[in-house]
DNA sequence: GCCGGGGCGTACAGACCGGTCTGCCTCGGA
DNA sequence: TCCGAGGCAGACCGGTCTGTACGCCCCGGC
């Protein structure tokens, strides 16, 4: 511990932490780049560690492994990535619950074609690592967690049923996510009019 | 080239190579075995040649590289999965097209059931090694079969653009098999629920 | 002025990776 | 009877992996 705290853990954002150069910083922010585009076993301790300028030995004295790095680094991802880019977005571009939740897809547009897309860390971590695996657990407590958020878009939009709503339409947020990996980059458009039909069935009619 | 040819390459499935006992089929079978729940990284050649008791010299005898033998799973896991335990046994289960495109969700049920589900092979190939990498462009391919089959139903079903139903269907079938991963077992319905809309507002009306 | 914590660089251990190569054995056809 | 193809076993190669250890240096507090 130095200067840092009085403000909790430091998971702050790549951007946000523009200002700070501590190494665990920079182990973190290099940790968000190199495992969001190449998963975890394509990148090595010894080029994490180059690549953020920081030695093995001072490593290996903030993170007692590479899976509590990894863990740390899911954790950041669900910042940075479910609560800022996704929902956050969302919530902005929609004036009405249900617009908001609609518009998840529109921000899945606009990611689905940028250049440095690399799908949910999420979902490749508990595929590359399996379900019984420590890590492959964590992906799947954060995947909850984005079901979490779609479940209390639901119950502000007063649905009906609104966990098992929020089920239905994670499937459709994974499957186009899956899609997009495969080049369909209308992927979104398919799943949101699916999410259209699905938000009239749980009105209460 | 042996006794075994004057049928065409050997790609039989586990079950139906039961008479055979060539080095080359047992490390099919083992390949299948092993890549199908633990993924492509996760099995080292050493351990590969082990279980399906061959020599390395062999292995290397049949197969050039590693990729080389991923290359002919992933030609198996088709045959045996897509085409065997998927397509057929959908259409097996339905009466009509209409029923079975969703008797596909039905079979997804009990698959999803079984102890060793184990997701779908390409799309964990895909996330494993990248949309660039020849083997993930490999299973880009075979997951645009599985379209394939479910466009030929949807034309036999006679529903409106079936190119882009079989798109949307592919979105519900892969993101109940990530839900399925999850530990969401029910995900086939939810998926057939959503599958049953999309069949309506594909039909003349 | 000095002392120590934390940073850096690097060498190293031990395991495993894909892939090559050599030797031995067996079996089937001429 | 002999010969060679093909299978088995395993040593070995260079490289990479995670994780440990050691030495040097800088900088800040007393």
């Amino acid at each position: 511990m130095t200067v840092d705290d009085a403000a909790g853990p430091t998971l702050l954002p790549p951007t946000a932490m523009a200002g700070r150069d501590e190494p665990v910083d920079r182990i973190l922010a290099t940790s968000y780049e190199l495992f969001s585009s190449r998963g975890i076993r394509g990148v090595g301790i010894n080029e994490l560690i180059s690549s953020s300028g920081v030695s093995k030995a001072t490593f290996y004295r903030h993170f007692p492994s590479k899976d509590a790095l990894v863990l740390a680094f899911l954790e950041l991802r669900d910042q940075v990535w479910t609560v800022e880019l996704i929902v956050a977005e969302a919530r902005r571009r929609g004036n009405t619950p249900e617009e908001q939740l609609l518009a998840v897809f529109d921000v899945f547009g606009d990611w689905f074609q940028r250049d440095d897309f690399e799908a949910c860390s999420f979902i490749n971590v508990l595929l590359e690592m399996g379900p019984g695996h420590p890590l492959g657990k964590a992906s799947i407590d954060y995947l909850s967690r984005i079901r979490g958020h779609i479940q209390a878009l639901a119950e502000e939009a007063g649905l009906d049923r609104p966990e098992e709503f929020a089920r239905s339409w994670h499937i459709l947020m994974k499957g186009s996510i899956i899609s997009a990996t495969e080049g369909d980059t209308l992927a979104s458009k398919r799943a949101q009019q699916m999410a259209r039909w699905l938000i009239e069935h749980h009105r209460g009619l």
